[in-house]
DNA sequence: GATTTTTCAGTGACAAAATCACATTTATTA
DNA sequence: TAATAAATGTGATTTTGTCACTGAAAAATC
């Protein structure tokens, strides 16, 4: 097992005792996801922390007739702590994740965290800290939802996945930016036509790429 | 200074020692507040823990524009603890607090909690349960948000104030409406208009008298 | 390599909701 | 009582969401 994994994603790695390591080494299992695999946490069930090894994985909340919306994103070692937040009294959350690349996904059991958890003052303090930042991510996102409209999200998403891919040719279809911006396809389509015609984005199939992100910004 | 205060509101508060609840209780300030007192928290300033003596406030987050949404209540004996949440890392959001009733507010300063946070493992459990208690909250809200229609949230809206009241005569403008259900004052009056059509609502100035609270659920 | 199947995009018609611009009614205050 | 403020009502317009398709491009299969 690479240690590097652990010491990159866990501040507090270096200032657990030998035996704390050595639990979490021996406990944590790698899995291989192929790309579209989807996870489900909540509800009781949620694996444990997850450790994003490489890949792209993108977590959502599924509505009840089917269509889903992006939360956020989780990169190469990434640490998905709402996966285990179940372990959390008043915690009590539905989400879903699927890959978008092939992953290398490393979990620690919910409940060898847990112990963790209640073992050491420095862990308790990174996992409030995870769980803060998520939820100022979250409200950030209900400001966006609630208070702008279809067009600068459907900007939004596309300056994030420039910013996630680093470059102005977005390999995405409507449907995803759909889910990401939180609307319907048609409408994707129907404002990344008018986009086009403003000059600031070049449509193929399954591709946007970005001719003014400047402007973009200012949408 | 009423010691019951602090024990209703905190469970933690008899394994506490002393000291620390002689330092809470030195330092809380009590302060009476009119209805329509408005507090501002988020961007660096955050007062602290606050307890509400009595009394009933709304807190919401604001649209650049000015109007506001409702995110929760907070009632007699609650704690805010999302005020004083600005004392953790990676926690950054802006809220706003406004009184609905003439309310009692106790403050604990944030570095008094904060110290209290870092000395005690079980504050910071208890401090934990009650962020992932809001997060949990505020998910289901923004469910309700992207996967349900103006008409259901205005009757979840109704039906909370019927839990919170007590009775099936709501004391609200279609503008406080407006605010919990995340919508246009307009949109509501038409909406209730349909409501009252149906029968399960019967509307008079700044009154909402509920007529078959059981339908209105099924919205 | 041609054909079937799947995925992706485009579009018109309509419904729901938001926004704008007022008019009207009811309560409060001077 | 008149003046003011607060609450509600309504039409017109725009934006967004939904439905029901069609056609085009790519992938998979024969």
């Amino acid at each position: 097992m690479n240690m590097d994994l652990f010491n990159n994603a866990f501040p507090f790695w270096e200032s657990l005792t030998e035996t704390q390591r050595t639990e979490i080494v021996n406990n944590t299992t790698r899995n291989l996801c192929e790309k579209k695999t989807r996870l489900h946490f909540g509800g009781g069930e949620c694996a444990g922390v997850q450790i994003i090894g490489s890949g792209r994985a993108r977590v959502f909340i599924t509505s009840p007739g089917g269509g889903d919306i992006t939360l956020f994103r989780l990169l190469d070692g990434d640490v998905s702590i709402l996966s285990a937040a179940c372990m959390l009294n008043g915690m009590d959350i539905e989400l879903d994740m699927e890959m978008e690349t092939d992953c290398e996904i490393y979990t620690i059991p919910k409940k060898v965290y847990r112990k963790l958890y209640d073992e050491s003052g420095v862990v308790k303090d990174y996992t409030m800290e995870m769980i803060s930042e998520k939820f100022s991510d979250i409200m950030w996102l209900f400001n966006q939802f609630v208070f702008s409209n279809v067009a600068s999200r459907i900007a939004g998403a596309l300056l994030e996945h420039r910013a996630i891919e680093g470059g102005d040719e977005l390999k995405l279809t409507h449907e995803d930016i759909a889910k990401d911006a939180g609307t319907a396809r048609e409408v994707v389509t129907r404002i990344l036509k008018q986009f086009q015609a403003d000059g600031v984005v070049k449509l193929t199939r399954g591709k946007v790429t970005l001719i003014d992100a400047g402007r973009l910004g200012k949408i």
